[in-house]
RNA sequence: GGGAUCUUAGCUCAGCUGGGAGAGCAUCUGCCUUACAAGCAGAGGGUCAUAGGUUCGAGCCCUAUAGGUCCCACCA
């Protein structure tokens, strides 16, 4: 009893009995073994707050993707799996969560938090992961990790620690990026600068006059955008050649509000050309006044509190908001006179990517990695092509950032992340950096250590992802077999944040690349080209679309008609048409099953050179196009071109397998008289289909299974079947030109036939008329079909035109006539119409073709081969043109 | 300010190393042909943003211009 298909495709049904089935079966799960070349992917660990996205859904389908062909390859395939604990996401979500509770996240103190943390991330961490499930993911799960999990946290101390010791992982106060409402410090990358509607406030100070006083007289104007800084003043800066300000040398201003006298210095870093050429430096606020301040010995005065209010040496202003602080300021300075004008003015802000909050820039003892030389084999690793980007375009963005590298602020004050392994003695103050809390102090000697409150940028454990997972510090086997990964996808916006950093990391601590290949994708947008987001609202939930379209047609949407690197539009009309393609392959592959019934199973099972004999052409035409489509493939995806490779194989599977073949065989399916033709039809339409499946697998994993396993038995699985490989001996050229010919002849029956209004039931004669002896053979050995497709009666191959009517409507392919007299049908003078449009496209076509050949340049420059393919075109269509003048010479 | 990228059929986009412009959707016409109307057969629709250049030959390479998008950057 053979096992038949249900009679509509619905995803629903089968994905997730399949899924079952290939966890079931470990398919998924990879270990060490040397007799096979490994093939590894790190997943870009899902935050464990998040939801899956559209971004994960592109994301996870071309790793997906790159797997299963690589497995079906037979490589011993690791996708591996895990989550980030994103330690900023989830802790202010979890204070989120608290505070609607109405409990402070310090009510709870340290140990409470990360308590209700870790539940957090028992309750929602697994849901993600059940998420990429539902698409189809086949990753190794039981190697799931977490960037908290014991093996992480062992692996980012190890780093942390190593990199002390080198002295490329320090401590100091340096200027940073502080957000307001999280509380703590930020990396350069986390900061997002908009641009921001607001003023310039053109400001003045009095110079201080020889007695000490500030002047009524002199005064020195300039702009900003943050007139609240004022009260961290210590200087005012000018360019030391700009002449219009030496008088100044030496000399002092009167700082309004604070009063007190600040010094004028002299610095490049002013520009003298903008606004008036005078900068107010503020040490303590702005990195550039920061590095002016280092240079010429100036205080540095904090002005703020971490909630950004004024702190106490904002004197009276001490407690107001920045932005209270900034209104009362202007004011004030306005009552002095001191206010010139306010300026409209459009500037950069810089916010927290998060929360979006105004950063503060503050001068604090923070962590930081020094950068300058750990980036060096990451740029090299690149330059020289031992790690490709791709596009090649992503290198430029790469070393934008490498050339112009800071060093990384990595301390964060959070609770939720990776505790610095920093300790200090309460004696003595002495910082100690270890694995574990030191017992004594090297320095006085005593017991007693605290450790450092702060936690470590998120990122600083995802830089470690490709070899942590793997088992390091431990030189596990793990390691040393699957390290360095393959492939490394993700999309272009975290290649700072994250692709740059693994790429150090992995030099540093493994002395080698943690990946070959780094495959960049783009955003998926909505339909109107807006970026997906909750605020918005417009975001597309893939699982509400799996559970419509089914997972197949999420994943062939994502990938078809997109470049890498390029974002996509997403809208359910292109789901549409991936699920209606589904739904062909599957019909098709039905269609193909009920007819297996009639023929033995064991014919079906015969190898290639045992049916070779009794194929007809057509079959081997399809089989050499399927031969020439893996080959074509095969090479796409070996170029990560996935849109490309999967455009192929849906043109294959719909136009040449069934709009084509499978009509141009029903004639010989249905005849029951001729078994060996029979047996040959259906051998092919199995084999066929079955290495259409497999190229279409990694793609539309669901639909490829369920069919696979319901049109044969000797294979479980066709996820872990073999790839199909192109050879030599499925390639059959003279069939294809014999096939493709006949293709022509009955496009252009069929043309004709519209344009006659010819009703579809009406059949007609068709004379095949030809000096060539071969072309009628072609269309003898094809006739059963051909008369089947052409809508023909009857088909009588001839060499002459005798007892033809004379009022036949012509086709004119190369090398032959077709006529079909249509008898009443036929109006004349539109018949020479349409000849006489058909002659002169081709005395266009002629045209091109000996405007080439008769250029000397032409021939003597273009390659042969392009030459002799323009002779052959001029033979056809000097041939066809004959014909077709001929045709109308007869019809007057 | 620097850089990247895009401008191709009504819409959304492909077009790999330069060699006669493609897909999906939409539109129009005809078909419920016993795998599929989520389908079949046909049709219309593009001086490939503009202007130059290189080349025997340019959607593709170079230059400039216009418009859009994005990234980076300390112009207070």
């Amino acid at each position: 009893m053979r096992k038949e298909l249900a009679k509509t495709y619905d995803p629903k049904d089968i994905e997730d009995r399949t899924y079952a089935k290939w966890l079931e079966k470990k398919y998924f799960h990879a270990e060490v073994d040397h007799s096979k070349k490994p093939f590894t992917i790190v997943i870009p660990p899902p935050n464990i707050t998040g939801q899956l996205h559209m971004g994960h859904a592109l994301d996870n389908t071309m790793q997906d993707i790159l797997i299963r062909y690589k497995r079906m390859q037979g490589y011993n395939a690791l996708w591996q799996p895990g989550t980030d604990h994103a330690s900023i996401a989830t802790e202010v979500k979890i204070i989120e969560t608290l505070k609607k509770q109405g409990i402070d996240k310090h009510d709870l103190g340290r140990e409470g938090f990360l308590e209700r943390a870790w539940q957090w991330k028992d309750e929602y961490g697994g849901r993600i992961i059940s998420q990429l499930k539902k698409l189809g993911s086949s990753c190794d799960w039981d190697r799931e990790r977490f960037t908290m999990d014991e093996g992480c946290n062992k692996a980012v101390t190890e780093v942390f620690c190593k990199m002390h010791e080198k002295g490329w992982i320090y401590k100091g106060a340096r200027i940073i990026n502080w957000c307001p409402v999280c509380n703590t410090s930020i990396s350069d990358a986390e900061v997002e600068y908009e641009d921001q509607a607001g003023h310039f406030w053109h400001i003045k100070y009095p110079l201080v006059d020889e007695n000490g006083n500030p002047s009524t007289t002199e005064f020195l104007e300039f702009a900003t955008t943050r007139p609240e800084t004022m009260l961290g003043d210590t200087a005012v800066a000018v360019n030391p050649n700009d002449e219009r300000y030496a008088y100044l040398k030496g000399r002092k201003v009167w700082l309004p509000l604070v009063n007190k006298a600040i010094p004028v210095v002299e610095d490049d870093y002013v520009d003298m050309e903008f606004g008036t050429g005078v900068v107010k430096i503020t040490p303590g606020h702005d990195p550039n006044d920061f590095e002016v301040g280092k240079r010429h010995n100036l205080e540095v005065i904090n002005i703020l509190n971490d909630d950004a209010t004024i702190n106490k040496n904002g004197g009276k202003f001490e407690g107001l908001d920045r932005y209270e602080a900034r209104k009362q300021i202007v004011e004030e300075l306005d009552q002095l006179g001191l206010l010139v004008e306010i300026e409209d003015y459009s500037h950069n802000v810089g916010t927290h990517d998060r929360c979006k909050t105004t950063i503060e820039p503050m001068v604090k003892e923070q962590w930081f990695v020094k950068m300058d030389e750990l980036i060096k084999p990451a740029v090299k690793a690149v330059k020289e092509g031992d790690i490709k980007l791709i596009p090649e375009r992503m290198e430029k963005t790469y070393y934008n950032w490498t050339d112009n590298i800071r060093d990384w602020c990595i301390s964060r004050q959070l609770w939720w992340g990776h505790r610095i392994p920093a300790y200090y003695c309460q004696e003595c103050g002495e910082t100690i950096v270890a694995k574990e809390m030191p017992s004594v102090c090297p320095k006085c000697g005593c017991t007693h250590f605290e450790q450092d409150p702060d936690t470590l940028d998120t990122w600083f454990s995802s830089a470690l992802w490709p070899f942590s997972t793997l088992g390091w510090p431990e030189m596990t086997e793990d390691l040393k077999y699957f390290y360095p990964t393959d492939v490394l996808v993700t999309g272009y916006d975290i290649i700072f944040f994250w692709v740059i950093r693994m790429i150090f990391s992995g030099f540093e601590q493994m002395g080698e690349k943690p990946f070959k290949t780094v495959l960049f994708h783009g955003l998926v947008r909505d339909s109107q080209g807006r970026k997906m987001s909750k605020s918005l609202g417009n975001g597309i939930d893939p699982l509400e679309i799996i559970d419509k379209y089914g997972a197949d047609a999420l994943r062939l949407t994502l990938i078809t008609g997109n470049a890498p690197g390029n974002d996509m539009r997403f809208y359910n009309e292109r789901v549409e048409a991936s699920r209606n393609f589904a739904n062909k392959v599957w019909n098709a592959s039905r269609f193909i099953m009920m007819n297996m019934e009639k023929v033995d199973e064991a014919d079906l099972e015969l190898s290639f050179d045992e049916i070779k004999d009794s194929l007809q052409p057509v079959d081997k035409w399809i089989i050499s196009k399927c031969n020439r489509l893996v080959k074509e493939m095969t090479d796409n995806m070996d170029n990560f071109e996935l849109g490309i490779a999967v455009q192929k194989v849906y043109d294959f599977i719909w136009d040449e397998f069934c709009d084509w073949y499978i009509e141009m065989v029903k004639p010989r399916l249905y005849n029951t008289d001729d078994a060996a033709s029979q047996k040959a039809v259906l051998w092919t339409l199995k084999n066929v289909l079955i290495d259409a499946l497999k190229l279409l697998h990694p793609y539309m994993p669901f639909v490829t299974e369920e069919i696979f396993c319901t049109l044969q038995s000797k294979e479980e699985s066709i996820m872990i079947s073999k790839w199909p490989e192109y050879t030599e001996d499925h390639n059959f050229a003279k069939e294809e030109n014999a096939i493709e010919a006949i293709k022509e002849a009955v496009r252009g029956i069929r043309n004709v036939r519209t344009q006659m209004n010819v009703a579809p039931s009406r059949k007609a004669a068709v004379y095949v008329v030809s000096d060539k002896q071969e072309v009628l053979d072609i269309f003898t050995e094809g006739e059963l079909f051909f008369a089947a497709l052409a809508g023909a009666s009857e088909v009588h191959m001839q060499q002459d035109k005798a007892g033809i009517a004379d009022d036949a409507v012509s086709v004119v392919i190369p090398n032959a006539t077709l006529y079909i007299p249509f008898a009443e049908l036929v109006d004349i003078k539109q018949e020479i119409e349409r000849l006489q449009k058909e002659e002169k496209r081709l005395e266009g076509e002629l045209a091109r073709v000996n405007g080439m050949l008769s250029n000397e340049r032409f021939m003597s420059k273009a390659p042969e081969a392009k030459v002799a393919e323009e002779r052959a075109k001029l033979e056809k269509y000097t041939q066809m043109i004959e014909q077709v003048r001929e045709r109308l010479a007869q019809l007057g």
